[in-house]
DNA sequence: TTAAATGTATCGGGTGCCCAATAAATATTA
DNA sequence: TAATATTTATTGGGCACCCGATACATTTAA
């Protein structure tokens, strides 16, 4: 494996500021990665932390997926070693209720960041 | 005071979803809520209520207020018996670096959402 | 068959957000 | 002045998120 960026200008530009809490939203986040398309623990975990800079640890990980597969909104399958997560029904249902929320509460403020 | 809504059909027609956590970036929309004008905190809670559907209690936005005042983020300034808060320059800056941030994790969740 | 690597899962400890209940300070009204 | 209303502030308890460390299961390599 090559060493991380250099030749690489862009890297990540972005990472949680220091002036408030960032942390939050991570089901939600969970969610939406997996309407997408289906993933096992580890890839999402790298995807979310691609948006976030971060990416969250097992420790974080792995209880939020417990949590949705107990409250029904995704299941996983065994594939080798891993588990591949899924939407269920009530997980895209329940999807597109938090976006219409999400967008409600904070379009404003996405709307006055004007991209880079 | 009139009795809420009826005549109004409008009302809030968006409250947190069950289907997973929507708590967090309090003190983020603090700051983003300031920005646009200074105000106490009742106001303040009224407002952040207006977007979230319920507004934040007092145990949850003055200690949040407390925070930031700390962090010198916000000043509040008496005024008879409320305190109107006021974002700093400090404040600003970092405003601007959270809502950078909060773009790049969010944005695309924002646009994949259709305004009703 | 061991050994190493990969992926999943749990544990303990910490923080911010969240509330209802309560208290305290200030301003207004009686 | 005394009672009421308004606004600020704290307390105690709960939860989601977050981490590093550790353990376990499974696959691959030696």
């Amino acid at each position: 494996m090559p060493e991380p960026s250099e030749t690489e200008t862009e890297a990540e530009e972005c990472c949680p500021p220091d002036c408030c809490d960032m942390r939050g939203m991570l089901s939600f986040q969970i969610l939406w990665e997996l309407s997408k398309k289906p993933m096992n623990g580890q890839e999402l975990a790298e995807q979310i932390g691609l948006r976030r800079g971060t990416a969250p640890s097992p420790g974080t990980i792995y209880p939020a997926l417990k949590e949705l597969t107990q409250k029904n909104l995704i299941s996983g399958e065994k594939k080798g070693r891993q588990v591949v997560y899924t939407l269920t029904k009530e997980g895209r249902v329940g999807l597109e209720v938090a976006t219409r929320y999400f967008y409600k509460v904070f379009h404003e403020i996405i709307e006055t960041a004007q991209p880079p």
